[in-house]
DNA sequence: AACTGTCGCGAAG
DNA sequence: CTTCGCGACAGTT
């Protein structure tokens, strides 16, 4: 018995400055990672492979849109599949209600908290700290209450680029909160 | 039991 | 006005 592997395929790009790897099933996205150093993704090794064979359709919208997103107009990614399954319920609509943040628009932990009926800030932070669709679900659009930025997994420079990008960063006066 | 991508308060500079 | 320390909070491993 051999297990079956999936089809999987693999899309990089370059957005703006840094790179993006997703990954999909054909069906949905897998997962999605950031990074100055191409090489950092774990499936650079496929890319020779896989860059001969034609895109899913699924990918090539995405290397699309995100092309456009990175040349700095608005994009609307919230159609995308997106392959949840394994993570909490609570995890989740964590997710749900952070992809309703429009573009170029930004909100709190607490805010997103309150929206759950819930006071546990930091569990909000915790359940965006393992998103794996960066870009998709938007968490660079969650900041601090204060004002400052929070964290990102991505890494906080990718964050404020995003927020770059989509005309938030030089922060506060004329940006709006969601 | 020990972590978080937090918040808000009070105390001190 | 700004920063710092700390306890409370809810969910996950």
């Amino acid at each position: 018995m051999f297990a079956r592997t999936k089809q999987e395929s693999v899309l990089i790009v370059k957005v703006s400055s840094f790179w993006a790897e997703a990954v999909s099933d054909g069906r949905k996205l897998l997962r999605i990672c950031l990074s100055y150093r191409k090489d950092d993704f774990q499936s650079i090794y496929k890319l020779n492979f896989e860059e001969k064979k034609r895109l899913p359709p699924l990918l090539q919208r995405l290397k699309c849109d995100l092309i456009i997103y990175g040349s700095g107009s608005k994009v609307d990614f919230s159609c995308y599949p997106l392959q949840t399954e394994g993570y909490s319920s609570f995890t989740r609509r964590v997710w749900a209600e952070v992809r309703e943040i429009p573009y170029g628009r930004f909100c709190s932990y607490k805010w997103i908290a309150q929206r759950l009926n819930n006071r546990g800030y930091r569990a909000i932070g915790k359940a965006l700290s393992i998103n794996p669709f960066p870009i998709i679900i938007p968490c660079h659009r969650v900041i601090r209450e204060d004002g400052s930025l929070g964290g990102y997994s991505q890494g906080m420079r990718i964050k404020k680029e995003l927020l770059r990008i989509e005309g938030v960063l030089p922060l506060l006066p004329q940006a709006k909160m969601i």
